[in-house]
DNA sequence: CGCCAGGGCCATA
DNA sequence: TATGGCCATGGC
């Protein structure tokens, strides 16, 4: 088992990176919006998201959701599908941001694996949108891993199974411990994903070619 | 039309 | 541990 002399996937990032430049998500405002967004995106198109999200208004607070009437959350949200369930979900993660009294910077100082933790236990939080949410929301160094992350290491391929915390394991120790490169990572793997997955011709340029067996989805 | 999107829960074996 | 059904909308 080779880490740090594992510079395979360094230097995959790098290829992402200078194929498709410099990458900063969330598209969010604030912390509290990357929570909404990343229960609302569980296994759906982020354009009906989007949708979702300008639903709020002015509403996108965490003291307007922990109050909001169940059916009218549910309206807000509903383009984004799966509304019963997420709109559940939303009021109990909101729940648990309360604990922190909605503030990112005390949740800031405390201790990672601790809020990993807690946000696993919630209904609708499951591995990715707990790391999402320890990510995008409040800067910490924590891998995200995603369908298209679990394709990249199927096809190009990285010899590590599908169980979501080995391959998160599997990255961290081949990576600086650094949110921006986490960060940047993730978000380059799904702009590469977006851009050859399911495409026809499939990729001759595609920045990984050399070592992908099967370009493209 | 059918497929599926930046998952997660639950029942079953 | 590991599948499979389920949830729901909108773009293509």
């Amino acid at each position: 088992m080779e880490t740090r002399s594992d510079n395979r996937v360094v230097r995959v990032y790098e290829a992402l990176l200078a194929h498709y430049g410099p990458q900063h998500w969330w598209p969010a405002e604030t912390p509290y919006e990357v929570i909404v967004g990343t229960i609302l995106t569980q296994n759906t198109a982020w354009v009906n998201v989007e949708k979702a999200i300008a639903n709020f208004g002015s509403e996108l607070r965490p003291e307007a959701v922990a109050t909001m009437n169940p059916d009218r959350l549910k309206e807000l949200i509903r383009p984004a599908g799966f509304f019963n369930q997420k709109a559940s979900y939303l009021q109990t993660v909101t729940g648990w941001f309360a604990r922190y009294g909605y503030d990112a910077q005390i949740i800031r100082q405390v201790e990672p694996g601790r809020l990993r933790t807690e946000l696993l236990s919630l209904r609708g939080v499951g591995p990715e949108t707990a790391d999402s949410i320890l990510l995008y929301a409040f800067g910490f160094p924590s891998f995200v891993v995603d369908a298209y992350t679990m394709r990249l290491c199927a096809r190009y391929p990285f010899e590590v199974g599908k169980d979501y915390e080995r391959v998160k394991a599997f990255f961290e120790r081949r990576l600086p411990v650094s949110a921006a490169v986490y960060n940047s990572l993730h978000a380059l793997i799904v702009i590469h994903a977006k851009a050859y997955c399911r495409r026809k011709p499939l990729c001759e340029d595609c920045p990984l070619a050399q070592r992908c067996e099967r370009q493209g989805t």
